[in-house]
DNA sequence: TTTTAGCACTCTCGGGTCGAGAGTGCTAAA
DNA sequence: TTTAGCACTCTCGACCCGAGAGTGCTAAAA
């Protein structure tokens, strides 16, 4: 297989551009109006049959323009496609909505889902920064009545998770601070493989207490993600490929299902990828829910420590050069407001910053 | 306007049922073959002309069948539904559900909507139990570099909330949880007027502190629900009615804005109610968006301690007496939660139960 | 007075036909 | 290699039409 001609690699973005503006099969003459080309109509045509002889476009039925395969796609995204950062303004414009609430994670994670989901016209998707390991910062134990116990556990990175034990006997609320205490002296920072190996030599209530916490650290460890977070679902049933009803639920049941959610974020091995951001497009043949769809990936925080992903799901005639720069775009920001959070967490005190 | 014949109000209530099964039109001859009436279906026509006259059916276009008007589901709803209870078999199954995670509130109602989505057919909505008044179980500060400090407050019931704080000057670890303890004593089941009332004779680091312990119950007290949690979108989106993306974007829509959403569900002046549970037909006439809508709300907890809402949001065309037993069902088991939760935690330490 | 059979009438819906329009591929000339 | 010309193909919307379902009215039966 030869390169394509620097021509034909200008049409195929030509009529890429178009269909995905238009959704209807983009024909020579129109391209030639639209665009004012340099050729006629009939040099089109020529290029048109190549690129279709290719794989990179296809006829709805014969007589008709041409739409982009799938392959026509993945060559755009991987080939053609120009990194084009967003407007100077619109990005003061987040960083600051962002700056605002540096402070509460949920909400960061919101705001990008919200962002995402704007600046894109698509469904985003974005799940909140997780620790590779959890980590404890703070355990705290609370009575709540007779055996019955709640265990709050902060993460470092301001996670908190709780759950209720219940003890072999009651337990007084000083007895209770006073082991939360200890084992948040013992635990601070450490990760669960540091924990287990300190397990004998505890004794009594610790022990049980100590189990809890594994449960929780490797249930949290396990979890790829928690929640994930949703924005812009009417962007997306606004398409027009899916005004039949058949394929908006199709649409709805991917982005209810958590599990085909997760998998999906979580999945790295895709085939085209473009500056760090990976493309998922029309299911890659094996998703079968997501022939029609395309999924643009990425993630963002501190490998080892915490990482989080964010995504767009559109229709494959989404408009990919948006997505990948917004996500890009966020993906920084959010790295940037991790590395803030955990760094400084991890290193306790050390200093005053402005 | 007189009452009803009993006729007339049978072939109402026939009507509906049919209507709400196929969705279509339904006329003189298919109701008295479908039902085997013993009557003939000029006489049934008689009755349908009446119930047209009445403003209760109206038809699509002359010569076809007829279709209840809001009216109709209005008259239906609080004259003519008898109270179904839900099977013995599904009761049991879904109180065990419930059962195994009666510890976790989230799950409580993450299960709630699950369970009312399925059993309505139409999409759910459930917020998490909210205190009237919240109260403090256990306030904990926790440094984590300089002066920024993380406050987690446990409020009774279980809800967490957590603040980032930037103190004037760093503090130590010590000192703060010296001051946690200390307030965590004084305030410990007290709510924010308690708390307000004893202001002026706090000093030094405890000023700052409680000032964003107010803000915090305040903003509690104040939000009408946390989150509302959703499930079933699927189910509304197979109906026909919402083939044409039209509605099918206005429905997602309403789910989408939340603030909508707690209008609704916090509403409470609502017309039709039937058995505590209130019915909202097709906007009633000021809710433009859910013109097509109906939503059944019910609520449930403690009047005065802590109470949360659920309902059901699907066409008008939905089956109200599945949703309207359904949520009864569910308000008096969720009830029975947080009574367990709330009066436990309310007289810590009251005794063992078994 | 109420119910019912009969009947003429109305309206929708699905299928079939048809012409306009858009687009193609091929051929032959520039 | 490009382009003008041309015959051909296919879709789409408009239109028509008949079948079917349902109605309201009338007059007879109960």
């Amino acid at each position: 297989m030869t390169e394509l001609s620097e021509r034909q690699k200008v049409i195929l973005t030509l009529v890429i551009h178009e269909y995905i503006q238009t959704a209807a099969p983009v024909g020579s003459q129109n391209l030639v109006a639209r665009y004012k080309l340099d050729m006629s109509s009939a040099t089109v045509r020529h290029e048109l049959a190549a690129l279709t002889e290719r794989g990179f476009l296809r006829q709805p039925h014969t007589s008709a323009g041409r739409i982009p395969t799938e392959e026509g796609y993945r060559y755009f995204v991987s080939r053609l496609i120009r990194a084009s950062d967003l407007p100077d303004m619109t990005r003061r414009t987040i960083s600051h909505q962002f700056y605002q609430m540096r402070h509460d994670v949920e909400q960061w994670v919101r705001l990008a889902a919200s962002v995402l989901a704007h600046q894109s016209r698509a469904a985003s998707l974005v799940t909140p920064p997780h620790p590779e390991k959890a980590r404890i910062k703070h355990l705290e134990l609370i009575s709540t009545r007779g055996r019955q116990v709640l265990m709050v556990l902060v993460l470092i990175g301001g996670e908190i998770r709780q759950q209720i034990l219940i003890l072999d006997e009651p337990v007084s609320q000083e007895q209770l601070s006073q082991c939360a205490d200890r084992l948040t002296q013992l635990f601070q920072a450490q990760e669960s493989d540091a924990i287990r190996a300190r397990q004998p030599q505890l004794s009594g209530l610790d022990v049980d207490v100590v189990n809890h916490v594994m449960s929780v650290l490797t249930e949290t460890d396990a979890a790829v993600s928690g929640e994930v977070y949703l924005d812009g679902l009417t962007n997306v049933l606004a398409e027009p490929e899916f005004t039949g009803s058949e394929e908006a639920r199709r649409a709805l049941r991917i982005l209810d299902e958590r599990s085909l959610l997760q998998d999906l974020v979580s999945r790295t091995a895709l085939s085209t990828t473009h500056g760090g951001v990976q493309v998922l497009i029309g299911g890659e043949g094996t998703w079968d829910e997501l022939r029609q769809w395309s999924l643009v990936v990425g993630s963002y925080g501190l490998p080892g420590l915490a990482t989080g992903s964010l995504g767009v799901l559109g229709p494959m005639r989404m408009s990919y050069g948006r997505a990948i720069s917004t996500i890009r775009f966020l993906s920084g920001l959010l790295s940037d407001l991790v590395a803030e959070t955990m760094l400084d967490e991890s290193t306790p005190n050390s200093g005053e910053v402005n």
